[in-house]
RNA sequence: CGGGGUGUAGCGCAGUUUGGUAGCGCGCUUGGUUCGGGACCAAGAAGUCGCGGGUUCGAAUCCCGCCACUCCGACCA
């Protein structure tokens, strides 16, 4: 098309040319969230907060099946509450924003605005657990932690952000190892399976792993331009925490003993990989599970008698099978394809004159933007097969892009050579110690990821030092 | 927290060098014509020029301070 129009507004910069601007981009412009007047913080809109609602929805649904019960904890935790476990608070008070006067009285301890609540659910199971017959506690809340961060991106980076933590007293170390394993596979199998994202599992190092833990599992996605991002995470405190709070209980053999603790959580944060991990030039690309519209209707030529009846009927026969939307406004067909395209929208239903007049209409799927025609009689029964094929589609495309910019080092000069040259996942054997892992950072500019579950075995010796090598790591730039 | 960039209508920007009535495109409102890949015509509404101070007869423009956003590092979900 030869005219010298102006790039539209809501024209999306191509990923190629600048990532982080495509990135944020599509937030503004898929309507996602919005900047606020308080420093670092978003407001999220409503099209974002659907999204969020159903993530919800999902995890909250597995949580309860798996015998967990939300509760609500104060947002507020006192200073010497949060000092209570000297590497938890090492690790936290950087970041806490604190309140310091209520009304004009100043406060006579301040407090904090929870970045975690794990001293809260202490505090709360040192009153509540007295016997081995109240183990286990299997408590979750949904709310929001203030992190002060120093530089923020919306989703990935913000002051506030709203997350789900859990948080479990058990009686054994062994149930809580297992429940810290089995919340971990609760969010790989909402990435994996409902989200589309594949996700590499796995233990932190000592180095990465959280304030106050023992061990931390992760779960490790790849966005487009190779950078790593975390997508949740669980941990097992052993005794440590129940110790440095005095949780007790009276056991099967009338001795006092500690409880085994454990933690997990998932933020919004992971709207930002879903982002990053299907989005295109043209927008967002939702996966089916979590779009607040699973299917558009666009009406084409909606004035001419019968278009807008067909319309509206097909949406009421859909709303039966899927989260359905018909768009009858007065913006042009062609507004209204490039609008639920930014949307991510997983199927654009076109349904016109010449549509009617045969019987069928045209779906099309978001993520590869081809075209179906689909008999009106059949259409209740096609769209659970096309919306599992998008799940399906970019779940092989997110793939890809991971084995595409996965790389092994066996040496150092492997190493050097990916990090000049590549951005993506690179496995090595390791030794195991931190020097290691600082150089690393140092020399080549890469963090541990994880040591995945799933080992190879790459070699014999760690290739940043020599000596003989312990597990293999998965490395990486990280959000 | 260190280094760079940017703040002018809802969004994207011009105007700042050389001080002199605040502009353009998109969006929005109203009416009409359109409708299978971001339609067109006409009329309209909308701005304490990021905030605070200073210089000046006069500041979006010059000076000082602050704030926010953003990119690149360090830190984190």
């Amino acid at each position: 098309m030869a005219d010298n129009k102006k790039k539209m507004v809501e024209d999306i910069t191509s990923m190629d040319v600048d990532f982080a601007k495509w990135y944020t981009d599509i937030v503004r412009k898929a309507d996602l969230a919005d900047y606020s007047s308080v420093r670092g913080c978003m407001v999220v809109r409503p099209y974002g907060t659907a999204i969020w609602e159903n993530i919800r929805n999902l995890l909250d649904g597995m949580f309860k099946e798996t015998g967990h019960e939300n509760v609500m904890m104060p947002m507020f935790i006192p200073e010497g509450l949060l000092q209570k476990e000297k590497d938890h608070v090492e690790g936290f008070a950087p970041e806490v924003a604190w309140v310091t006067h209520g009304g004009s009285e100043k406060l006579a301890e301040r407090l904090c605005v929870r970045p975690t609540s794990e001293t809260l659910f202490c505090e709360h199971f040192a009153k509540v657990c007295s016997s081995y017959r109240d183990l286990p506690m299997l408590y979750n809340q949904w709310c929001s932690v203030c992190r002060w961060e120093k530089t923020t991106r919306p989703f990935l980076r913000t002051a506030e952000f709203w997350w789900q933590e859990g948080h479990t007293i058990h009686e054994t170390a062994e149930e809580a190892m297992a429940e810290t394993e089995q919340q971990l596979e609760c969010y790989a199998r909402l990435c994996e399976e409902y989200l589309a994202i594949p996700v590499i599992k796995g233990q932190k190092t000592d180095k990465e792993k959280f304030a106050g833990a023992e061990r931390t599992y992760t779960i490790e996605a790849m966005m487009h331009d190779g950078k790593a991002l975390q997508s949740g995470t669980s941990h097992y405190f052993g005794d440590g925490f129940a110790k440095a709070f005095d949780i007790t209980y009276t056991g099967r053999d009338n001795k006092l003993h500690h409880p085994h603790e454990t933690s997990w959580g998932m933020s919004t944060r992971i709207i930002g990989a879903i982002i990053m991990t299907h989005g295109d030039d043209n927008g967002l690309v939702l996966p089916p599970a979590i779009a607040p519209w699973q299917a558009v209707i666009v009406p084409i030529a909606q004035h001419k008698p019968g278009v807008l009846d067909a319309a509206n009927e097909l949406k009421a026969r859909l709303a039966k099978v899927c989260r359905v939307k018909m768009d009858d406004s007065d913006n042009a067909p062609g507004w209204k394809f490039a609008e639920y395209e930014m949307k991510g929208v997983p199927l654009r239903i076109e349904l016109g004159p010449k549509d009617i007049e045969n019987g069928q209409c045209v779906v099309v799927t978001r993520h590869n933007r081809e075209k179906h025609f689909v008999k009106l009689d059949e259409i209740e029964s096609m769209i659970p097969v096309l919306l599992q094929k998008v799940r399906d589609g970019i779940y092989q495309i997110a793939l890809e892009n991971r084995e595409n910019r996965t790389f092994v080092g066996h040496s150092m000069e492997e190493i050097m050579k990916f990090s000049a040259e590549q951005s993506g996942f690179l496995k090595t054997m390791w030794c195991g110690e931190l020097e290691c892992e600082m150089k690393m950072k140092e020399e080549a500019g890469l963090t541990s990821r994880c040591m995945p579950f799933e080992q190879e075995n790459l070699g014999d010796v760690c290739p940043i030092c020599g000596k003989p090598a312990k597990t293999m790591v998965v490395w990486g730039k990280a959000y």
